[in-house]
RNA sequence: GGCGCCGUGGCCGAGCGGCUAGGCAAGGGUCUGCAAAACCCUGUACAACGGUUCGAAUCCGUUCGGCGCCUCCA
């Protein structure tokens, strides 16, 4: 029984599909106009992680993932002075926006490949669904739930409050739990005057004759509004009601709200049973983001650490939980998963070619440890510590030397789902390091081995010493075992 | 002003009423010519102070410290 924490009940609640044959689920992406960072890397490993769960359980054909590229520029702030920040970006590198987000978004998905996150089975793009964006503002001024004013469109949250919920929707603030008349406006941001209301939000905003991406409309030359897209793309592609729509926790309010109460306001259905909040990234504490001035870009953490290790430490913390980001942490990160990838090597070469089409009767007692962590909310924490110990387990196995061949193909199994289906760490679908060079190298490397080990053999540890250390130097470590001497190439 | 979160052993980080978390680091050991790898052993931690309870890191209260959202942000 898989359960899952929902925003909107504040609790862990058994997940049951609307439809178990095709499980449905979105979550934003990003504005492409700069390059991803540590922050996003959790939510979006986070995210993948989950998604990769219910493909376990449902079947990888049974479940439906969509998140949307933000390709518009949206304003910095709620103002009418405020910048749009794709086109602040294009003019900074002397660019056109469209470039901008066509750029970024080939950065992102590179970024978001190394680390292991699997594309979504599809990737909307806000400007390629305007009209769509066109009609929903429509039906929400047909319902009088939308206004215009010198030709923008605004959502009216009173009017929409004022038709009341009904039983199954959420009231607006209903998932972020604030109530309107508690929060403070006007304080960092000028209340807008076009707007009736200051929690009104755009539909449809009018462009400027110089914004560079704008649209026709029957309100005239402008863009969408931030949150309309995701209303859209997501009802596009998942229908009007879904299982889950998974984001960051800063997105929770307002963007998240919003589009509950576009989505319900125009379809008169409630609009996601499942919402997912990923919690933040902190650096020293303090919150980590674009707004901090303290994020650090992914490509300059990559230059330093493997990508699979940053994957690692991220699961190794709850998604709820927030999560304090250092250079210590990554490089014990990197260690730990260094002993689950010479592990999985020494496996591999231990259950042979054949072993990915073995069938295999019972999973080892450390995989449902991990199944049922994964159960509780994506416990990434336990389940992790349930494969720690049992690549402790297999070791020993390993090094005892008589490990019965079906135990063996057991864990070769039940690892292989855990550590790479499941939580995608790229453990075991890597070359053989051994094998991955020429016949040559290999050739070589025998004829080294033989050479040391005569000197051995002579009692010569000096001759013996520097073949080992001069090869080491070279990236490649040998190591003396019971069964004779193994070498490894690094990366 | 409103809503909410956190303070766990050297570091990261689960747990959230009774049973070893785990990882990394550190120390000791086994193996070994040495090394590496691997395995075994070692820390009795829960901000402070009260309270509830047979029993609290886990519930309640107070205090101290830190943080987030209410505004674009993952």
């Amino acid at each position: 029984m898989l359960y899952i924490y929902n925003t909107l009940t504040r609790t862990k609640e058994e997940f049951r599909p609307i439809d178990p044959s095709l499980v449905r689920m979105y979550r934003c992406g990003p504005t492409v106009y700069k390059h991803m960072h540590i922050g996003h890397a959790k939510s979006y490993v986070s995210t993948d992680m989950v998604r990769r769960y219910l493909a376990h359980i449902y079947g990888p054909d049974h479940v439906m993932f969509v998140m949307n590229i933000t390709d518009v520029g949206h304003l910095a702030d709620d103002s009418d002075d405020g910048e749009d920040k794709m086109e602040a970006q294009a003019r900074r590198e002397n660019r056109s926006p469209f470039e901008i987000a066509l750029y970024y978004e080939q950065s992102w998905f590179d970024d978001l490949d190394r680390l292991g996150v699997m594309r979504p089975d599809r990737v909307p793009h806000a400007t390629d669904f305007i009209r769509q964006q066109i009609e929903m503002t429509e039906q929400l001024l047909q319902k009088g739930l939308a206004y215009q004013a010198n030709g923008s469109v605004y959502f009216d949250v009173h009017a929409y409050e004022g038709r009341g919920v009904p039983e199954g929707f959420v009231p607006y603030g209903g998932l972020s739990n604030r109530k309107l008349e508690e929060q403070q406006h006007g304080g960092r941001i000028a209340v807008f005057e076009e707007k009736r209301n200051p929690q009104d939000f755009a539909l449809w905003k009018a462009a400027e004759p110089e914004h560079s991406m704008q649209w026709y409309s029957p309100w005239g030359w402008g863009y969408p509004g931030w949150h309309l897209e995701c209303s859209v793309m997501a009802q596009y592609y998942l229908g009007e009601t879904f299982d889950i729509h998974a984001g960051g926790l800063d997105n929770m309010f307002p963007h998240h709200e919003c589009e509950i109460a576009q989505s319900q306001a125009a379809n008169a259905k409630p609009f996601v049973n499942w919402w997912m909040h990923v919690n933040l990234i902190r650096i020293g504490g303090d919150k980590m983001g674009a707004s901090a001035g303290n994020a650090m870009t992914l490509k300059q953490m990559l230059e330093q650490y493997d990508p699979m290790a940053i994957r690692y430490l991220i699961l190794q913390s709850h998604y709820r939980s927030p999560q304090d980001f250092d250079m210590e942490s990554l490089a014990a990160a990197q260690a730990g998963l260094e002993r689950f990838r010479r592990a999985a090597e020494r496996l591999r070469q231990a259950v042979g070619d054949d072993a990915d089409t073995a069938s295999v009767d019972a999973m080892p007692p450390f995989f449902t440890e991990f199944l049922a962590a994964m159960d509780d909310d994506f416990n990434t924490t336990i389940a992790l510590g349930a494969l720690a110990a049992g690549i402790t387990e297999l070791n020993s196995l390993l090094a005892a030397g008589n490990a019965d061949p079906a135990g063996l193909l057991a864990f070769y199994k039940s690892l292989r789902i855990a550590f790479d289906q499941i939580l995608g760490f790229d453990l075991f679908s890597r070359p053989i390091a051994t094998t991955q060079n020429n016949a040559l190298t290999g050739q070589l490397m025998e004829l080294f081995i033989e050479l040391r080990r005569e000197a051995r053999a002579r009692k010569d540890w000096p001759a013996s010493d520097l073949i080992r250390d001069r090869l080491k130097e070279r990236g490649v470590v040998l190591e003396d075992t019971k069964e004779g001497t193994r070498w490894t190439m690094g990366e």
